[in-house]
DNA sequence: GATGAATGAGTGTTCATTCAT
DNA sequence: GATGAATGAACACTCATTCAT
């Protein structure tokens, strides 16, 4: 009971403030911003509702940052890809981390692409993620031009375009039925990079013979919906 | 004096309902689903709110209708596209529209995407999606079996990501920064596909040097986001 | 299509505003005043619901026309009731006609006790009805008198109150739970009046040995609620 | 510093419900459940419209508590009355403080008359009264029957529709105008049982001689309506 | 006389936010 | 730092009433 002293105060805030950005993750990512509601959120993260505005200013800031956040632990991987020197291996490895990314950063996906949607009314937002689509973009232009692969830009775009809807559909599939490491090495064999091994063991046993109707339908316990299956070669 | 003939009742109803499924999928589209009030569709439909409720019994199959209505406008373009008996130029055709679509339905595609990623929770919705994909999914595969392309499943999942990344990218960039005319053509030449003529010349002349920093500001006549330029080579 | 006479459209008339005052007397009786919407009473007579504005200024207008037409179908009953000159078969006939009005005017018992509680709402309402309870309990109070009973107006109240009472019950029980006829005949015992016979052979046959949990279930088809039982001798 | 302890909130919440389910009991019993609205009831209590779905999860449930509440407070008095072993003097409280409770708890037996009569759409609420009615009329008959009463169950019945008719009757006429100490006593006196004492002084003075056109009128302030008055005899 | 599309105030309910403790 | 009772604006939805035909 004795009082605390400053760095303490300062764990307790930080694992206080974490934790909040934990539950608001999973449920923003889930329900939407405008479906998640503070009290929600506060359930979720175990604090009172109050507590939430000891650390952000308002539902809106607690958007934002959740979303800083998830880009800012994109950072180090990224430093770390572009050290790569051979342009080859930088685009397998960014191709390989950018569908591990899917995989194991799932919530911030599903959060990161519904912002995306709404994103002209959230202006911080805004300038934070066109920053880092342009520097993205820049350096994987970059590695395609070096490898000498024509209309570099263009295929930035594209390579950038399918990722986003990979990333939408691993999301809406689901993860077993949505045949992403297939999709990968297919991707891989394309730009002629031979994929040495595979970096999520977890997903490259996927197997596409199950029924699409199937995909939708997720964790969710209920009976499963029904729809005409097509064959499978 | 008489009442209104059934004609007369038909006309107006008809019109009222379009006139709000108008501003429903423009709203819905742009802020969300959640993010939509009744009020703020029924005051861009320029009707009172209660008369909403006439035509739809909830928000909920409001929504509905919009999406399946969406779908329904698909359905002839698909038609005509499967009767094409070369599975090369049925491809061509398949990428072309899907292009086309993107651009001149934007609104659907906006509301499409983002009721992709809350679907889990609506039931009926998510049985008429899964049904679309399936169908989608299973002629894709067919037409890249018949090409004689390898893995046709694998490569019929990533060209239908593809499309739900470049509709996401092309609704978040805006339509003058974005590049979808290059990319497509760019899609059309990895399959080995001339591109006879573009379908739609508006896009064709994009031009891709603009600073990208600007593409998110779409439409909004407010102040653009000055961010870092990348050099455009 | 000949125009109609003055004769026919006051036959329609008459014939519309009937059918909107049954449903409306039904309506307001089963689910009470506020419970009742304009276009629920409409869908039940059958018509639009603009015409219920042709015949009645408003709701609570409506209301006052279906009480008010209630008590005036009592008048011929009363009148003939009042025109017994002895006293002993006057009350036996106040008695046996009560019963049966509870029986055969359930639906107006139901909307007249309804609006009796919330009567202090309804200025015309209440002099109407304070002038036909005042009435009532006068000739009440002067039969009784007439009989020799002493406190003939405290007689006349008591006797008054039970059969609100009685008609109260009567609706929540159901009348296949509640022994009226028994009651009734019981009252006349008390006041040595033979009850010579019953007027509405209907609810003689009452047996009162079900299980009282079974009462207030109705009419509809839903499983009965358990509750204790009782033990009948 | 600290947040409020577990009494101080407990204590908080108390007195918060306590002032919501009053204004609740005064405002469903004098205008219905329908024509009462949350936010009257709020107002009344002097709190915010919100802060009743922090108590009460819907209108409904505020309904049902309060009269769950208002059966609960008659519990102990009727633990109280079964106790009594001599029959007689147990059917003399039972109508002396059947009497008592229409008088003090006119509210509540305003809210329970009007229930009553929409109670079939009620299923939680029907099956908690009907429990109720079982018990007493159970009850009541048994004291009949001890009695040597002839018919005890008709009887019991009869007891108990007639003071449902009285609490009806002393809410529309008023205090003021309805005689119910001599209608008690009066019933007293066909039982053969003395009335001791009146346990409300109060009401035992109540001349029945005033003009009846004016009991309607009850607690309002507004100018009372003058209707014919009848001769007192 | 009769219709039903349209209106907008009002309802029950939710929820971001505040604040005393 | 932490709590949760309290607020009130906003929401989805209902409904009495109007009116052109």
């Amino acid at each position: 009971m004795a009082p605390k002293t400053k760095e303490q105060l300062e764990e307790i805030r930080k694992a206080s403030r974490k934790v909040i950005m934990e539950a608001a993750l999973e449920l923003f990512g889930t329900r939407g911003y405008d479906g998640t509601s503070i009290e929600a959120i506060a359930r979720k993260a175990g604090v009172a509702k109050g507590l939430i505005y000891n650390y952000f200013r308002s539902k809106e800031e607690l958007l934002e940052q959740v979303v800083f956040e998830g880009f800012r632990e994109f950072e180090p991987v990224i430093e770390q890809l572009l050290e790569i020197g051979d342009p080859r291996e930088r685009l397998r490895q960014f191709i390989e981390i950018s569908a591990q990314l899917i995989v194991e950063k799932e919530r911030f996906y599903r959060l990161y692409t519904s912002t995306l949607l709404t994103i002209h009314t959230r202006k911080r937002l805004q300038k934070h993620i066109a920053e880092y689509f342009d520097r993205m973009l820049a350096e994987l232009e970059k590695t395609l031009a070096e490898m000498g692969i024509e209309h570099p830009e263009v295929e930035a775009y594209t390579l950038s375009s399918l990722f986003d809807g990979l990333g939408l559909d691993y999301m809406i599939f689901g993860a077993e039925n949505f045949p992403l490491r297939q999709i990968v090495e297919n991707i891989l064999k394309k730009y002629g990079l031979e994929d040495r091994e595979a970096p999520d063991g977890s997903t490259s046993g996927n197997h596409i013979s199950r029924a699409n109707a199937e995909r939708f339908n997720g964790n969710n316990t209920e009976p499963r919906i029904q729809t005409q299956q097509r064959g499978t070669p």
